[in-house]
DNA sequence: TTGAAAGCGCTACCAA
DNA sequence: TTGGTAGCGCTTTCAA
């Protein structure tokens, strides 16, 4: 072996006194290999640490084993924590399929999309991942267009005339489930604080409550707003106002300003009239009740439709996938939100 | 250009009838490139949406210009979003300087070297970044001893016998500032709610608040506990007893906790006598005073340290950086935090 | 079962 | 200023 550089099929090949295929043959069909010479060039494999270049590989093979993934900026740290599970979830799926992530950043969907197409024009990428699908996203049509593969984490919403693999957490279910729950704990007025209705997933949580609540023919009680913990509290002393008992909220930032207004005078270990959604850290610490989004689930499914869509690149298999989240239960932990005192507006 | 296939340097030099090497010339060296070779070459690159090849590049310079990160487990959604921050800057200081991030899991310290020289082995990365050093870390020597060039986010604590390049901010003046702070406003019996002893972070941040606590000569009230919300109420709670009538805290997260107990009586728009770390999303949407880490400036800090290792490899112009960090003022905004109730033990 | 040779796309070197 | 050539490390193809 070369004193300084790092061996290669050729340096190991020389060594055994074997030829580079045969080394070649150990690495990536050994079958094909008689067992005594299989060990002995295994041997010095290992004993050498010899990794076959990726660029060598990439070169030849023209395939990259690189997947393309957008680093989004961070928008909210209390529920942008489901999207640091799943990129973890996605590293580790990626990882063991042999597959590596390659990080970027982009201003916009349109960025994404040129940043993605010129890392696959490099070689970079086989693949990409897309995260968070709105309405009307123009990525799946692009990358379509420039031919590179993708799954993404979020469906197709609305009418969309790219098919394409995807995976999803059905927030539907999950908001008529808690909404149910809280009707089963005997609060008939279970009000909804959500997004504005440009959000598509917004939307579809919304209508899981919408379900629930319609069933008991009883008024509908909601408001749509931003995802501040302010304007949580905002909305829930609205709601709380036109009768409101309980209520059901997009998200734990938004569950989190409703405490402020409905777990007034509750005590440790009530089960408070809040349900929030995504089952962050701060749900936990507070013993707020949650919808929790199987999100490992999600991202070894995505890797796998990833994987597929690589292997068979004009497959028109493409598939969706639609997970049910589940209700995560709590107690009240450890704090209580106050009314809002006289120094408020 | 051939229909089916993305151009290259050859295919590109033929179309125009000169020779690869112009062609090469024209991206690296435009320079050496008469003006109008020049023109006509880049036309016809911007035309076929030409991009060189990383995996002939990279074979032919030994240079895959990839960073390897770890993805570090999640461990709470709270104080983890400083990380957030940091690893979206560090990405986009690296793509600024022609660099790609590869992401990685592994299970621990030494899984981590093994991962990183694995991929420099296999020419996937020309350097590391390591997040989150601690007291012995066995990372940078590791990593010497294996030849990969790297810096860290986080300054060698006590004895190392490597010296390599690093960024850190200083928590200790972070918390003595904070302590400063709510002794000007009329506290003199200030405690401080930190980690165990092992954290040397921590123990780096305890040490601010002794130094500006120690001046006013009277009894030092702190705590040693873990990172949750709980173990901030439940540490605030005995501090207080001790006579404390203000605290600053290692985390936003124990500063949440010590709300509960800290906080109580207080109105909307007070200044609350509790000062968190970090300054995350939750001290912002209730309207905690927190530590801001200068979390982009270390990030850019430490990826051009990075891009000097990996271009003198054998320097031992090794550096390390100390940031200081921001103290951020608020007053409380929309939650309250109560004493604990009967129930509790 | 093993080996020889070609060539993936690129840049460094040298010659024209 | 431009062009030709070699070779980075690998896998594929074909021959032995």
């Amino acid at each position: 072996m070369a004193p300084q550089s790092r061996p290669t099929l050729a340096s190991l090949a020389a060594q055994l006194g074997v030829s580079i295929q045969t080394v070649s043959n150990v690495i990536n069909n050994p079958e094909a290999v008689r067992l005594a010479t299989r060990e002995r060039v295994e041997a010095a494999i290992k004993a050498s640490g010899y990794r076959p270049s990726i660029a060598g590989r990439a070169l030849r093979t023209r395939r990259s084993w690189g997947i393309g993934m957008r680093l989004h900026p961070v928008v909210d740290g209390i529920n942008g924590e489901v999207l640091d599970h799943f990129f973890h979830a996605v590293t580790e799926s990626a990882q063991a399929k042999g597959y590596r992530i390659n990080l970027f950043i982009a201003a916009d969907a349109v960025a994404e999309v040129t940043a993605l197409a010129d890392m696959q024009a490099a070689g970079a990428i086989d693949a990409a991942l897309l995260i968070d699908t709105g309405l009307g996203d123009p990525r799946p049509k692009l990358l379509t267009e420039v031919g590179l593969p993708f799954a993404t984490f979020g469906r197709p919403w609305g009418e969309t005339f790219t098919k394409h693999s995807w995976v999803d957490v059905d927030g539907k279910a999950g908001s008529y489930q808690a909404t149910r729950y809280l009707q089963s704990i005997g609060h008939e007025r279970v009000g909804y604080i959500g997004w504005p209705a440009e959000s598509a997933a917004g939307e579809d949580r919304r209508a899981g409550w919408l379900a629930a609540q319609a069933e008991l023919a009883g008024e509908l009680l909601q408001a749509h707003t931003g995802n501040s913990v302010r304007q949580g509290s905002l909305a829930a002393l609205e709601l709380k106002k036109q009768g409101a008992t309980a209520v059901v909220c997009a998200s734990d930032s938004l569950a989190l300003g409703a405490l402020s207004v409905f777990a007034e005078g509750a005590v440790l270990g009530d089960e408070l009239p809040v349900i929030g959604f995504d089952n962050t850290p701060v749900a936990r610490a507070i013993g707020l009740s949650s919808v929790s989004q199987p999100v490992e689930q999600a991202a070894a499914l995505v890797v796998d439709q990833i994987v597929g869509q690589v292997n068979a690149p004009l497959d028109f298999s493409a598939q969706g996938v639609l997970l049910s989240p589940s209700l995560e239960l709590r107690k009240w932990e450890s704090m209580v939100a106050s009314q809002p005192s006289r120094k408020e507006i």
